[in-house]
DNA sequence: TATTGTTATACTCTATAACTATA
DNA sequence: TATAGTTATAGAGTATAACAATA
């Protein structure tokens, strides 16, 4: 026999659905943490893919965030707002715009990682050090096929 | 020294990231396959737990959802226009609605249940049984101590 | 006073379509 | 023809605040 409680309720055997009630535990969390002023979680991701691999173009980005570029112009625009990176002329290619870091961004992004990965340690202490390297791996697999290198 | 491709990306380690990240691939191909006629992940979500607990009223559904009362009247609509579940009036509460799903409603949660286990299943192919029981075990891990049932 | 269901409203995130300037 | 950045627009999904009816 099952468990009552667990397994005779299909929802809860569904990834998806415990993708999904995880996630907003997880946001939740962020938005907490940084508040009304701090970056949203989108616009912290975007800041650390600049930061990480400067003189991308906003097409790479938007492709390596999983966006559409008409979604990006304004999270570009708020960090260019904060002063967290400038667009930059492309030599070789007058239609685009490289992506560059300021010192501000970059401190920032240090920062702001540093703060969030603190936060997301307190929110999973029911994980041990070992299951939040499980999981992190498993949700990886999963995006791995999804994320063939285009660009 | 740590591999180039992955650690040294910070974003990259953080939990958060990665939840969104998968929970858009799994949520992408629930809408794929079910289409603009189907009910939407929120929608099943509901009717699910309608089902499975039949007589509930909104309020303690909402808070089975982790929602608003308010967002979820939009869901009832939803669901009693397609058929699936009626309003009913409680007997010792005249301000309360208790939820009774319909037999069309049973059905179609049978029905979509299966669906989406299959198509999830198609989906996380690059998931082995044991690292989906894995993947489900944590991700209830990090849910548990926020949904201390109150209801 | 508190709760239930509801409406009105606003905000975030995202997508599609169309435009311009380049290539 | 195709691509880069942009604007306009619309649709989910969600939250807050207020209300009438009832507890």
């Amino acid at each position: 026999m099952e468990k009552l409680d667990e397994v005779s309720f299909a929802l809860e055997g569904l990834i998806g659905y415990n993708l999904k009630r995880a996630y907003v535990i997880v946001q939740n969390d962020y938005r907490a943490t940084f508040g009304e002023e701090g970056m949203s979680a989108r616009v912290f991701a975007a800041l650390s893919i600049v930061v990480e691999m400067p003189e991308l173009t906003q097409s790479d980005l938007s492709r390596r965030l999983g966006i559409e570029r008409s979604g990006l112009v304004a999270i570009i625009d708020n960090l260019e707002g904060r002063g967290y990176l400038r667009r930059v002329a492309v030599p070789g290619d007058r239609r685009a715009q490289a992506l560059v870091p300021t010192d501000a961004g970059k401190s920032a992004y240090a920062d702001t990682i540093a703060k969030t990965k603190e936060h997301e340690a307190k929110l999973l202490h029911m994980l041990s050090d070992e299951e939040r390297g499980q999981l992190l791996a498993l949700l990886k697999k999963i995006r791995v096929p999804f994320e063939s290198r285009k660009s």
